[in-house]
DNA sequence: GAATCCATGTAATTGGTTACATGATTCA
DNA sequence: TGAATCATGTAACCAATTACATGGATTC
């Protein structure tokens, strides 16, 4: 009833943020970084937009977790550097400390392969087929990020409290995740070529 | 321009659906379902709101891709039980066969690690013991799954042309990728408490 | 000459979650 | 007595994707 009355220099206190927020502090907590850089970097590792970062970066920055300056550069547009203030930083903290949700699978082919004895054997194959070209691709591009985190970062890596520790872990989850599943992928080729032989 | 005088009768030809309404689609094709019923066999792989069966089911309903016809029940109140139709059978064919998109993961946990360099030991450690928790449970689920699986549907899970194979392939592969994730969080644990032997 | 990269944003739409509403039955 | 299950829905909100807009520099 006094929000009339609100005095203008009210320091923002707890902000909700968005998964993609904590994910982009994440980035920027490593080096600053401009929203494209961000969309790089995350990019390895998720799908997302450069419109989704510059949203989320704008309402941080209101927030004050984060703080830009802008950089002149010669040749390319200027850009606009974000860090992480001491808010951004107990941010993090707090949101690693707290509750987690469950993870949640998101992927077509799965739900395909719910439907897989629906579909004829050629499309069958075909899915399956397609699926170990992308799995195929992914552990290669995966396997070269692991060389070079192991050339450029000497030893950082085995420690928990350099980033570079951060991603080589992922980097290892990811790829035994993807060799498993490109094995589940092969034995199940075999058991829809070895059903229908004459089809393959 | 024209749009004032189309006919009342015209048949819905191709409407665009969203995924869950790929995996009802799935769902129903097994055995015919209330809305309540298919969130209930969903939920087992994903989560999901009645709310949002309902509501696809409502607008399959309407593109004619599924039909539902009122039981009465005595004890609990009636349900409208769903069924594919020639049209919903095409609909699930033209989608596997169709393109699929790459697999998106949804992990907070993993988000977390990606900046768990930046948080204390203590809340390290929790993180991934809370994810073994839920990793020991997740796969203790799937396996009674399997197992019912292999008692009641004798057989019928080892041909490609019945619904119990796509069942078990997605549990088995399943298992797999918990099973790779439990042991990389065991081998992190041991990592991480290693460098730290005294805050354990 | 066309496509891609760098760089920053706004606007519209879709997919999904959360909250709300209703009501009988069963179980602790 | 209170919570959970069965059963069907509507409405509001949040997260993410897609589309649009702009413009110089580099690469094919």
């Amino acid at each position: 009833m006094q929000s009339d009355l609100t005095p203008p220099e009210e320091p923002p206190k707890k902000i909700r943020l968005n998964p993609l927020s904590y994910q982009i502090l994440g980035v920027i907590a490593r080096s600053p970084s401009s929203g494209y850089d961000v969309m790089k970097t995350l990019k390895r590792f998720r799908p997302v937009k450069v419109s989704q970062v510059y949203k989320a970066l704008s309402i941080m920055e209101a927030a004050q977790l984060v703080v830009a300056q802008e950089v002149v550069q010669h040749g390319k547009p200027n850009k606009r550097l974000h860090e992480l203030t001491d808010a951004g930083s107990e941010a993090i903290k707090d949101w690693i400390a707290g509750p987690t949700t469950n993870p949640v699978l998101n992927d077509e082919f799965v739900s395909k392969a719910f439907s897989l004895w629906h579909a004829p054997q050629v499309v069958r194959l075909q899915l399956v087929a397609d699926r170990l070209d992308w799995l195929t691709d992914e552990i290669a591009h995966f396997e070269s990020m692991q060389a070079d985190l192991h050339a450029t970062a000497e030893g950082r890596y085995q420690d928990p409290d350099q980033w570079e520790f951060s991603r080589d872990i992922l980097v290892k989850r990811h790829l035994a995740i993807c060799r498993e599943d490109l094995l589940w992928c092969q034995r199940l080729q075999e058991t829809l070529t070895s059903r229908f032989p004459d089809q393959s």
